[in-house]
DNA sequence: ACAAAAGTGTTTTGTTTACACCCATGA
DNA sequence: TCATGGGTGTAAACAAAACACTTTTGT
């Protein structure tokens, strides 16, 4: 049963905004790999594999998620180590799991098949293993951090209007946010700089284009980084 | 030089008061242990070693730290996963980092020897490996979130004055506090409550004991506990 | 002209900071 | 009674929330 070494494993919760078909809403979906073989076969999981020795934690979860979905993240971050004995059946895995955040148009690009598929956060059926669990976790610093930090950005093109981000925040903290209060916030915040330019064709006042400040950090992870 | 699978070790950066012998002002120390084998003999490094097969995680980096030191901490949460590759000469180590707060007098009472020493992070020499980074980034993650969370407690006893809870924040955040703005700020937080007792002796008026409410967890860790 | 969202102004409310001052004790 | 820190009061400064109102476009 048990052996001299535990299984090191690196796994990534990438999370992307997309419409509600039905509704229209934004709301946070990531993606998720079928797994083809015992423990847990045909469920759904998290992207991920065992760590290559020459590889770095980082490299790895970036690596493994450009192969699985064809995606690069625009934030990625190390959010924590799972390795509860009997959390897989098997082999002791400790999985290093990272967070990602992914451009929503890229997300819907990204490669969908058999065998890879987006789903909501709000409906998640049971996962692999103690995927579930680490997915909570994830939208948690999610949500937290989102308040603190400048991480929307990472959901958004190199240009946006402030309806744009503040649509982010509403669909991460699920919740309204008044758009006179929003705009004096990130304005006061110095962390956009408008470029000028402007956005038409709606039946509205044009809204303003700004730029991401690429000067100030998106995160502040302190001495790493 | 490379082998099939990675190492993993699990390491514990411990943090107590200490009042600075010369000016007897309250610092923050770590505990750390004289390597007795290359790489890196002879110099300082951080309480761990190898995770056993059948050990979780935590409480492997408890384990490790009550056999070298003899300390059971009052607060410990894990703080990264170390795991760039040659950060260790020899075959490949990811060691899982948890940070620890002790109580400070169980602190003074702890072992010390040849090979077991307190030092303060106010002048740290240079560790082995990457342990001046890993005491970095805990100092760090220990002074943002004694902001917004009631960890302070962890290096108290189960009664204190306001004022030894805030010679703790004064000690950690490295500025002096408002007496008065203080006990409004704890006051209001409702996460400590009177014992009725008060502590006589000193020449002043005696100070009101007040105890940790206990049904309110120190720090809010979302999913996890 | 009208709807709809962009963007501005203003008032209210609450929280943080600064500091004056009274209280209870030991020496 | 005096020094010392415990403990209370209060006003100014600042930040967050609520909401009325003006601007600029497409239809």
């Amino acid at each position: 049963m048990s052996q001299q070494q535990a299984v090191l494993a690196v796994s990534t919760v990438i999370f992307a905004l997309r419409s509600d078909p039905t509704t229209g809403i934004s709301t946070v979906w990531i993606p998720v790999v079928r797994r083809i073989r015992e423990p847990h076969e045909g469920r759904w999981a998290l992207p991920g594999g065992p760590l290559r020795v020459d590889d770095d934690l980082e490299e790895a979860a970036r690596s493994h998620l450009l192969e699985t979905t064809g995606l690069t993240p625009k934030y990625l971050e190390q959010l924590y180590a799972f390795g509860k004995v009997g959390r897989s059946p098997g082999p002791r895995v400790v999985s290093i799991v990272y967070w990602a955040l992914v451009e929503s148009d890229e997300a819907a690009r990204a490669t969908v098949g058999e065998n890879v598929t987006w789903l909501s956060t709000d409906e998640l059926p049971e996962l692999a293993f103690d995927h579930n669990l680490i997915v909570d976790y994830a939208l948690w610093r999610l949500r937290t951090k989102m308040e603190y930090s400048r991480i929307a950005h990472a959901f958004l093109g190199d240009t946006f209007t402030l309806a744009q981000l503040r649509e982010v925040h509403e669909a991460v903290r699920q919740k309204p946010l008044d758009p006179a209060n929003f705009r004096r916030t990130i304005e006061s915040s110095k962390t956009v700089v408008p470029t000028g330019e402007f956005v038409t064709g709606a039946r509205h006042r044009p809204a303003r284009l700004y730029r991401y400040d690429g000067s100030i950090d998106l995160a502040d992870s302190g001495p790493l980084q």
